[in-house]
DNA sequence: GTGCGGATTTTTGGATACGAAATGTTGTCC
DNA sequence: GGACAACATTTCGTATCCAAAAATCCGCAC
């Protein structure tokens, strides 16, 4: 992917990049939550030193998807029942209001919702889970990202990856799978009727399904 | 304040410190919007060497309260007026649901919060600028804390943090000063009769006051 | 065998020094 | 005045080293 790359290859630092690759290998579960993670052999995993990864630890740690204790180390963080839930509770608040924000949208707007929709149909036949996690993703942003409110839109992401060695569990079952598109679909349609609050009570239900999902699945963690 | 304290002298890192450093060199204005950081010079004066500086830097980027630019640096996050009131509708959103989910406080709970209104009050007196934004901000986190959920403050908290460097300049006339302690009087009266709708509503119009305390004391930062 | 206490090993926290890369600045030439 | 090249500054990253704190291991007493 860096390959090649033109002018868009902005020379990135190796903290960022070691960022990503963390979260990547959250995704991956790679990574999970609790889990000791050991400076040196990340470092020697990704080919750097200590001292970006350490960088990169304590900004994920600002973030919330690490824990750090002194001279312990990084673990990743561990949410109970009642974190997670305070976590969709936060993005409740926030995305209502982002949706809330939202001016009447363009045709080229819909167009590229339903098109984002679409793509996560594509992965849906191939049941390829990795891409419609990043799919509904790109679809939920796109859509935040068209009220103008880019701080909370970054806050609502932070959010997010805060849950998501725990989001990549749901999307089992072929039906929660089409379920998905069909809710983002009426969504559209809310959206292209500028009824914004039938946006928010549809994604309301949304999320709450997601958050039931996860619960069935995880059984609720211990901890 | 360390001093010679025994057991609860959780022995902090360097980072820590660093990040503690640079907050309050904030609040006291030493560090201003849109200002370079350089990590030599802070690592001398704070007699730290580059590597915990780094961190606490990166730290507090995840926050949004520094900006970095690959090889050219950190600086102070400087909003506008857009950006300062999305922070403001986030502290909205989030600061509702938690007082929402406020119990009914016991008379400890409620004797706590006077006790720390009163205190604001002496330094009222005393025309302590510092001591009022601290205790200010004592007495709101005392009563969040109240609703049991924590992650949610601690995201309020940062909200908090990302304005520090705004927040310093209102409170410069005697009567805005007062008018802070009677509004919590207002809102403790609130709580004891358990309205939390009534306290929602009475934080709403405290925040906003402060808001456009703000605005007019900035007049809306250009860039 | 089991539990306890101390020594060893591992890991983290931090300092220092160095090289490389990028940015910004200065000065010269046209 | 404007373009371009040399220079200084700063950051990014590595390597190496040491101290301190944890975790682990081991032997001893019971």
């Amino acid at each position: 992917m860096t390959g090649t790359a033109p002018e868009t290859a902005r020379r990135v630092t190796s903290v960022a990049r070691v960022v990503e690759e963390i979260r990547a290998m959250l995704r991956a579960r790679e990574l999970v939550p609790g889990q000791q993670v050991r400076q040196e052999s990340l470092a020697a995993r990704l080919g750097v030193s200590r001292i970006p990864v350490r960088e990169a630890l304590k900004s994920l740690e600002a973030e919330g998807v690490m824990r750090h204790e002194p001279h312990v180390g990084y673990t990743v963080t561990r949410l109970n029942a009642d974190e997670l839930a305070q976590v969709y509770l936060m993005r409740r608040a926030l995305e209502t209001e982002v949706l809330r924000a939202l001016p009447r949208l363009s045709s080229a707007q819909l167009g590229e919702l339903t098109r984002l929709n679409e793509a996560i149909g594509a992965d849906v036949e191939r049941v390829d889970v990795a891409g419609i996690v990043a799919g509904n993703q790109a679809f939920h942003f796109t859509m935040f990202g068209y009220s103008g409110l880019d701080l909370v839109v970054e806050e609502i992401d932070r959010l997010w990856r805060r849950s998501e060695p725990y989001r990549t569990v749901h999307l089992y079952d072929a039906e929660s799978r089409r379920r998905v598109m069909r809710e983002h679909r009426k969504m559209i349609t809310a959206l292209r009727r500028g009824d914004t609050e039938g946006v928010v009570t549809l994604m309301n239900a949304h999320r709450d399904l997601t958050v039931s999902d996860l619960h069935a699945a995880l059984g609720l963690p211990p901890s």
